[in-house]
RNA sequence: GGUGGGAUAGCGAAGCGGUCAAACGCAGCAGACUGUAAAUCUGCCCUCUUAGAGUUCGAUGGUUCGAAUCCAUCUCCCACCA
């Protein structure tokens, strides 16, 4: 490839991209001296679970891999520990070391379902954070301006809407921009939402006589809900590590108009082919379903395996297309007698409390070996392998002890 | 240091002496419709053995026949002016 090629591949599926020319000569530089760029990513190690909106990101870094370059991985651990009100309602606890550590861990494994291992550096950041004294806190403060700070989007509408912005929080664009200093990035890549953060990562690079950063970012993805970004902690998020089954039931239920999204930037099929396909769903060539039903067998094989793949797409249409019953179906243990089906629905988790079971009951959600249960005050004499429903997905075998 | 505002169910937000288990929105769950889509419609949505009961409205104590609503103290939060 030459540099062009290589400029217009690595930046493609790219939001906001500074700049070109920069990195032009970057890879220009790095390959007469025979130097590997250094791209590098920050993850925050309170959310252990990588989801597919970070597979966004993660999939970028690989093509740059895949040219040859080193990634940075960044876990900031030490900002982790110490919390982080992250503005909007939300705040986050702080972590102890030994989370941190797990957590760390628990991204490795998820990481390189993507990632190249050998070309991968992960980094700590209280590896210099923890280091730093006070003072040189304060030196490295002395860099920003507050109106700089203002200059970022949230903060200039929270401040205008009277509402907090805590210090801390100027405080971790500044943490994250040392990061980049600290391992001297060539590049940063981010979500858009990092944009800020990102540039600010470049300026202090400038000011610290290094030479700055270029800046990439990805589009944060819609979850499935299809209006929010897809987080852990809005619970509309499918993860890298999850069962097959889930995987594949959880895209199913991804709006159609989002199908394309996750085609782009999580298949990273090309654009001809996603608007070719989008196509012939609008012409009624496709149906959208099949569309989906190959979304969620690719994304599967990609993160699980083929053969998962296709056996979460079978089941799903078995049980929900024909309901029948799945493969497997969680047990309740319970002792012989008569037991009332309430109790029963909760200690097979089926419901959170006798109420919710009630509920079930009575908006007719409850099915006993086939047979709609209509009676809440009902008690059920328990046999062995009877089959206890609870709307669409719940299932319990009934094991006698 | 000063002034003002606030703490209500998962979140947001009403309520300001009884009719409040607490409006409304969102989220969630179920049913109908489907492609387990989306949208829509309907119902539910503190707990418990019911048309009944028991615990809730930052905490504690008090006034009252009766408090989320009034008083006192405390804790926490926010904005503004210095």
């Amino acid at each position: 490839m030459t540099i062009e090629e290589q400029l217009d591949f690595l930046s493609s599926r790219a939001v906001d991209f500074i700049n070109r020319e920069d990195l032009k000569k970057k890879l220009e530089k790095a390959e007469s001296e025979g130097r590997k760029l250094r791209i590098k990513y920050g993850a925050d190690p309170s959310a252990p679970d990588i989801h597919l909106g970070h597979v966004v990101g993660l999939n970028k870094l690989r093509e740059f891999q895949d040219a040859g370059h080193t990634v940075v991985f960044i876990i900031g651990d030490f900002t982790g520990m110490i919390g982080d009100p992250s503005g909007r309602s939300q705040t986050r606890k702080p972590l102890t070391r030994e989370q941190v550590e797990a957590n760390a861990r628990s991204y490795q494994e998820q990481i390189f379902k993507i990632l190249d291992r050998g070309k991968t550096e992960i980094r700590f950041n209280s590896e210099w954070c923890g280091k730093m004294k006070f003072d040189d806190v304060i030196r490295l403060s002395a860099h920003v301006t507050v109106a700089q700070m203002l200059a970022r989007d949230d903060f200039s509408k929270r401040y205008a809407a009277n509402q907090p912005i805590s210090m801390v929080e100027f405080l971790y664009p500044l943490v994250q921009a040392y990061d980049s200093v600290m391992v001297h990035a060539d590049l940063e890549l981010g979500g858009t939402d990092q944009l800020f953060n990102l540039l600010l990562g470049r300026e202090l690079q400038k000011v610290m006589g290094q030479e700055p950063q270029c800046v990439m970012t990805l589009p944060l993805i819609e979850g499935l809900d299809g209006v929010q970004k897809m987080s852990k902690s809005l619970n509309n998020y499918v993860g890298v590590d999850e069962a097959p089954r889930d995987m594949y039931g959880k895209l199913m239920s991804v709006p159609d108009d989002l199908m394309w999204k996750y085609f782009e930037y999580i298949l990273c099929w090309p654009q001809e082919r996603v608007r070719d396909v989008h196509g012939k769903v609008a012409s009624g060539e496709l149906h959208p379903r099949a569309v989906k039903d190959m979304l969620g067998q690719e994304v599967v094989a990609r993160f699980v395996g083929e053969d998962e793949a296709k056996a979460a797409s079978e089941e799903f249409t078995r049980v929900f297309a024909q309901k029948e019953l799945p493969d497997e179906i969680p047990e309740v243990v319970v002792p012989a007698g008569e037991i009332g089906l309430l109790s029963l629905m909760v200690q097979a988790g089926l419901a959170k409390s006798n109420g919710e079971a009630r509920r079930l009951i009575k908006q007719g959600a409850v099915k006993i070996n086939d047979e709609k249960a209509s009676d809440e005050r009902a008690q059920i004499n328990p046999e062995e392998g009877m089959i206890i429903r609870s709307g669409k997905r719940g299932f319990a075998k009934v094991v006698i002890k």
